[in-house]
DNA sequence: TAGAGGATTGAT
DNA sequence: TCAATCCTCTAC
């Protein structure tokens, strides 16, 4: 069962984190299938200066937050990685979820071979490299995630004392707002993006 | 139009 | 701790 675009277009980017744990990002490259179950997610919201969007910034980069949720945002990192988000919140609004970590769970095989691994572990803890895994690309940014190349499919609920509230990764240069609790972990879980 | 820096990663 | 690497944003 595929997302619908109302759970991504809700208001509270940070309730959306929280509830895509666990749930499976697919993406389809040419036929070829790639899914891991997400166990990592940091919110974003226009409201904070850790976000591209805040103040209601729009630049050429982040033009794709202020779309209507459901849409995939995709950006270059360090000039190396691409960092892959879900818009979330209604257009205008400039909120977004990124995808940190995932358990492989179709296609390992294409995912170990696009970054030349011999073995699945640790090949998706981590923004940037789970998106070398999937193949994901700044190609998809704007994507649509009802759409054929890229998606999210629900699964059964995480309970709550699965969830693991921190700081957010990376962002030391938003003051206070980097020590929002807006990163998302699934306790004890290997999969989850080194500290 | 030039210069600085980044929602990372892996090696030292 | 540090370099890789290049796009984006800001200031001039």
């Amino acid at each position: 069962m595929v997302l619908s675009p109302e759970f991504y277009q809700r208001k509270n980017a940070v309730v959306i984190a929280r509830q895509l744990l666990g749930k499976v990002l697919v993406t389809n490259e040419d036929g070829i299938c790639t899914a891991g179950r997400i166990v990592e997610t940091e919110a974003y919201s226009y409201r904070e200066r850790g976000c591209h969007a805040f103040n209601n910034r729009m630049t050429e980069r982040n033009r794709v937050m202020f779309e209507a949720g459901g849409h995939a945002y995709v950006y270059l990192c360090y000039g190396i990685h691409s960092l892959f988000n879900v818009v979330t919140n209604s257009p205008g609004k400039g909120d977004a979820v990124l995808i940190r970590a995932l358990e492989p769970v179709d296609g390992v095989d294409k995912m170990m071979e696009r970054v030349g691994a011999d073995t699945p572990k640790r090949i998706t803890s981590g923004p940037g490299k789970l998106s070398a895994a999937m193949g994901i690309t700044r190609k998809l940014n704007g994507a649509w995630l009802q759409g054929t190349s890229v998606w999210l499919e629900d699964e059964q609920s995480v309970g709550r004392s699965l969830i693991v509230a921190s700081p957010r990764i990376g962002i030391d240069y938003a003051g206070e707002d980097a020590l929002l609790p807006w990163r998302f972990t699934l306790r004890n879980n290997p999969w989850v993006s080194k500290p």
